[in-house]
DNA sequence: ATGAAAGCGCTAACAA
DNA sequence: TTGTTAGCGCTTTCAT
C-alpha cells in the first residue's frame, strides 16, 4: 500500500523523475508530447504531490502563518476571510493556529509556524512573551501585527486605537448628557482592556471619575451573557442612564432585557455597542456602534505580506492606522 | 543567514544528530548528562525542528485535514473547537480548509490535504464529486463525513437526518392549527434543502401541498438576511401565520421585523429558527428552535478518527446518528 | 528541452 | 544508552 511517488509516475511515462517535476510546476518548459505522457500517467497512478518532500527539497513551504485569538467569533472570521481570499490566490496555504487569547499558547503556536517554515506571520494583537517577541525577530520573515497599535512594532502593524475607540464611544454617551455609564464586558482581553481604559478617561475628563460602573463575567461574549450581565445590574437595582458593551452581542442581549422588562430605550436607557456588527442597523431601536474594519485589516495585512515577500530588501517598520467610526443610531438617540 | 539544523544543535553539543532528535522526541530514552547539554544547545541557538523534514523522514504528517464550508458561522465554529479541543490533545496538527459550499473546491482541498499527507479527514457534508470519493477512498486513511446521514457512507459518518429535523419544526406549527407556513432560507446548501425537503413533505401530509411559501434570497445566513426576507414579505402583503427559518440568525431577523412594525409573537405569527443558538432562549419572546449538535459531532469525530489510528485493523463503515431536539418556546406558544 | 547527480534535514533500523 | 548508515521524495544545479 506504499504511496505513489514522482518516480513511479516517471517510469509509466517512461521519462525522468525531474521531468514529471517540471510538469507538475512548470509546464510551459516541457514539450507538449512529454507533457502529455506525463499527464496522463499522473491521472492514472492517482500522484499527488507529497508536500512534506517538496518542501524540504525546495526549502520553500508556500505556507503563511496565521495566529488568532479564536475562531468563535465572527470578528476574525471576517478578517480571516480577507487574508484567504488575498493569499490562497497567490498560491499560499495558511496555517491557522489559535491562541485562545493566552500569551503562553500564543509562544506554543509560534514556535509551532517556525517549525512549518512559515514564509510570514500575521498575528493579531500586539503584546507577546519576551521570547515569542525575540522569535518573530530571529525568525527573519515579515511580521504583521494587527488590531491594535503598538508603540514599539516588530515590523509591520495594521491596527486602530481601541483605547480612542473606547474614548469615542464614552464621549458619545457623555455629549447627550448621560452621566451614569456602566461598561459591560465579558473576558477582558487587551483590546477590551483598552476600550475600558478609553472610557475610564473620558469618565475622567467630565469629572465623572468616581461614578465608573463596571459589569464583568469572566466569560466569551455573546448574546446570552449581555442578557446575564444586565439581568445582574437590574437585580441589584443598579440601572445606569446610559451603557457602553464592549461588544455589539453583549448590547443586543442588554437590549432584550430591557424589553423583557419595559425600559424603553432610549429614553430610560441608552445603550453603545463596539465593532458595528450586520445586525445592529436592524435591530430595534438600531443599535448605535462603533464600526471598525475587519475585512479591511485582513486584506491590507495580506498585501503587505506578498508586497515583502516580493521585495528584495528587508522592510522596516511600518504602521498603518486604519482608524475607526462613530455610528449614532436610535438606541443613543437622545 | 541559514536556519539551524538538528547538526548545529549536535556539534554545539558535542552529540551525534540522532541524539539531539531524540531529546527532543523521547527524552526518556536519553541520558540526563547529554540531555542537559542538547537542552542548551538547543535553547542557545533558537533551534526548531523543521517539520518538512520530520515529516518525510518518519513517513508520519502528524496532521489531521478538515473541510468546512465556511468559517463565517457559529455551527462550524463550534464543531472545530470540539475538534481542536480532542486532536491537539494528542499531539495532532489541524489543516482547516474550506470549501466555501463548492464541491469543486471540496475536490480541490482534498487533493491539498492528501499532499499533506494527513492521517485522517473529516469532511462536513455527504455528497462529493466523483472524483472526490474516489480520492477518499483510495487515501487508505480514516474518513468521518459529518452533519449529515448517508446512504452510502466512505468510512465513518456522523450526523443527523436534516429532513427529519425540517419535518419536526414544520408538524411543530402545523401541530398549533397554524396553515400558511412559509420557510425563509438564504443560499440552499445541501443541509438547507433537506430541511426544506422535511418542510415540503410535512405539508402535503397536512394537505397543504399548494401552500408552500418559500422566501430566499441567495446570500449567506445572517440577521440582515432575515429582516430583508421578512421585509420581503410584508411588502408583498403577503403575511403568513408562521414561518420556520432555516437557522436561527434568520428567525432573530425576522423577529426584529415584526417587532418594528407591531406584528405580534405569537399571537400574529409564529417563528421557529433552527440550531438553538445561544440568544434563542433569551430573545424576546424566546425563540422555539431545533436544537443540534455541533460540538458532540465535533467531539464524536475526533474520537473516531484516534480510535481509527490506533486500531490495526481498517475499520469498515460506520453510522451514528446524533439527532435533534424540538425546543418549544414563546414564539410558538400558541 | 531533458537528464544525472547531489542533497534538503530529519528519523528508522541496525550496530556497538 | 549512543552512534552509524541509509534513505524518505522531492528539487536544485549543472550538464548535455
Amino acid at each position: 500500500m506504499r504511496r505513489v511517488t514522482l518516480d513511479d509516475v516517471a517510469n509509466l511515462a517512461g521519462v525522468s523523475p525531474i521531468t514529471v517535476s517540471r510538469v507538475l510546476r512548470k509546464p510551459d518548459a516541457v514539450s507538449q508530447g512529454l507533457r502529455l505522457r506525463v499527464e496522463a500517467a499522473v491521472t492514472e497512478l492517482g500522484y499527488v504531490t507529497n508536500v512534506a518532500a517538496s518542501r524540504l527539497a525546495s526549502s520553500r513551504s508556500h505556507a503563511i502563518g496565521v495566529i488568532v485569538p479564536t475562531l468563535y467569533n465572527v470578528i476574525f472570521a471576517e478578517y480571516l476571510f480577507a487574508l484567504h481570499e488575498v493569499l490562497i490566490e497567490h498560491g499560499f496555504q495558511l496555517i491557522v493556529v489559535n491562541s485562545r487569547y493566552s500569551e503562553i499558547e500564543e509562544e506554543n503556536a509560534i514556535k509551532a509556524l517556525l517549525g512549518q517554515r512559515v514564509e510570514a506571520i500575521i498575528i493579531a494583537g500586539v503584546n507577546h512573551t519576551t521570547l515569542s517577541r525575540q522569535l518573530l525577530i530571529q525568525a527573519h520573515v515579515p511580521v504583521v501585527e494587527t488590531f491594535e497599535l503598538s508603540a514599539d512594532p516588530i515590523n509591520i502593524n495594521i491596527g486602530m486605537s481601541q483605547e480612542l475607540a473606547g474614548h469615542a464611544a464614552t464621549r458619545h454617551l457623555l455629549d447627550r448628557g448621560l452621566r451614569r455609564i456602566a461598561f459591560l464586558t465579558g473576558n477582558l482581553d487587551r483590546r477590551a482592556q483598552s476600550r475600558l481604559d478609553g472610557y475610564g478617561i473620558a469618565m475622567e475628563e467630565a469629572g465623572l471619575a468616581g461614578m465608573n460602573v463596571i459589569a464583568r463575567i469572566p466569560r466569551h461574549s455573546s448574546v446570552a451573557l449581555g442578557s446575564d450581565l444586565f439581568s445582574e445590574m437590574r437585580l441589584r437595582g443598579d440601572l445606569p442612564e446610559a451603557i457602553f458593551c464592549t461588544d455589539d452581542n453583549l448590547a443586543l442581549g442588554a437590549m432584550q432585557e430591557c424589553r423583557k422588562h419595559g425600559i424603553r430605550m432610549p429614553d430610560d436607557i441608552s445603550i453603545i455597542g463596539f465593532h458595528d456588527l450586520e445586525f445592529a442597523a436592524c435591530a430595534s431601536p438600531s443599535l448605535s456602534s462603533i464600526a471598525t474594519r475587519r475585512y479591511e485589516t485582513g486584506k491590507l495585512a495580506a498585501e503587505k505580506v506578498l508586497a515583502s515577500l516580493n521585495a528584495s530588501t528587508k522592510s522596516g517598520v511600518e504602521t498603518f492606522d486604519l482608524g475607526f467610526a462613530l455610528v449614532p443610531r436610535e438606541s443613543t438617540a437622545g
